[in-house]
DNA sequence: ATCGCTGCAAATTATTTGCAAAATG
DNA sequence: CATTTTGCAAATAATTTGCAGCGAT
């Protein structure tokens, strides 16, 4: 699978930055690979439990932090949450909550994109990140 | 003034709905009319702390959770910091947040607003409410 | 053999809540 | 006067941290 193939470039990048790659922060890259749902804090340790790797949950914490300042994940703070997680090899993208059911989607938009840079030139600044997300309901 | 007349319609929007206007709640009222810089709890404590009313923590949150569920203030929850918030009697805007200063400023693009009503129809969602917060820095 | 990393439990931070007393409409 | 609302302190929830021992390079 090319999940593993995901996780090794992820080691790859953190041993390039002199982070040492634990049994934990092993498991968790493993499982952060796989994931393509936004887990939070909670549930990636309930899934390193899960697949027999143990850590604690203050691990975890600490770890995703490491990951986080190593440019390998971002942290996602949606209303009322808990923070969520995505790997952060992809092409940059927003999001789009679904109120009722709580399902993550991610969408790209190039116009809004410059629209922002824009705003935010016109405005005498430049964007050093930033953050749309669309809390939405299926039509019915 | 008019911040005064601002906050007798806050306070006429609460008896309306049936909600008691105590001395604290009235304070508090004046303080939020009187506020242009998205306070967070703690900061609106000491304001009306320092304006002679005596007021709990508690209690702020409390009301402010009461003014929330009645739609006279909207509550911002930016990144890494307490929750702030905002008069609701306004024009809808965005923020924008000098992430140097921690300067909120406030910002309206109907285009943006336009593309994200489509994105969310093109999947097949309504948007009930969205957040679109741009972190930047001064141009030099 | 270093020096970073881990587990555990205790500490933080922001916010919420139970309960009896006080205040509003 | 019937209900809300308040203050206080204790409870939460998510996340962070001190410290002594363990382990990766």
């Amino acid at each position: 699978m090319e999940n593993e193939q995901r996780a090794r470039s992820f080691e790859a990048a953190l041993r390039r930055a002199g982070v040492r790659i634990t049994r934990q922060r092993a498991a968790l890259l493993r499982i952060l690979a796989a994931a393509d749902d936004h887990p939070d804090a909670t549930q990636l340790h309930q899934r390193a439990m899960a697949a027999g790797a143990g850590v604690s949950l203050a691990t975890v914490y600490r770890t995703l932090s490491a990951l986080e300042a190593q440019g390998v994940i971002m942290k996602l703070e949606f209303e009322g949450a808990a923070a969520r997680f995505e790997p952060a090899d992809q092409q940059h993208h927003d999001h789009m909550i679904d109120v009722e059911t709580g399902e993550v989607m991610e969408f790209v938009n190039d116009r809004i994109e410059r629209l922002q840079a824009e705003i935010a030139r016109e405005m005498g600044y430049d964007i050093v990140r930033h953050r749309l997300e669309l809390y939405v309901r299926k039509r019915r």
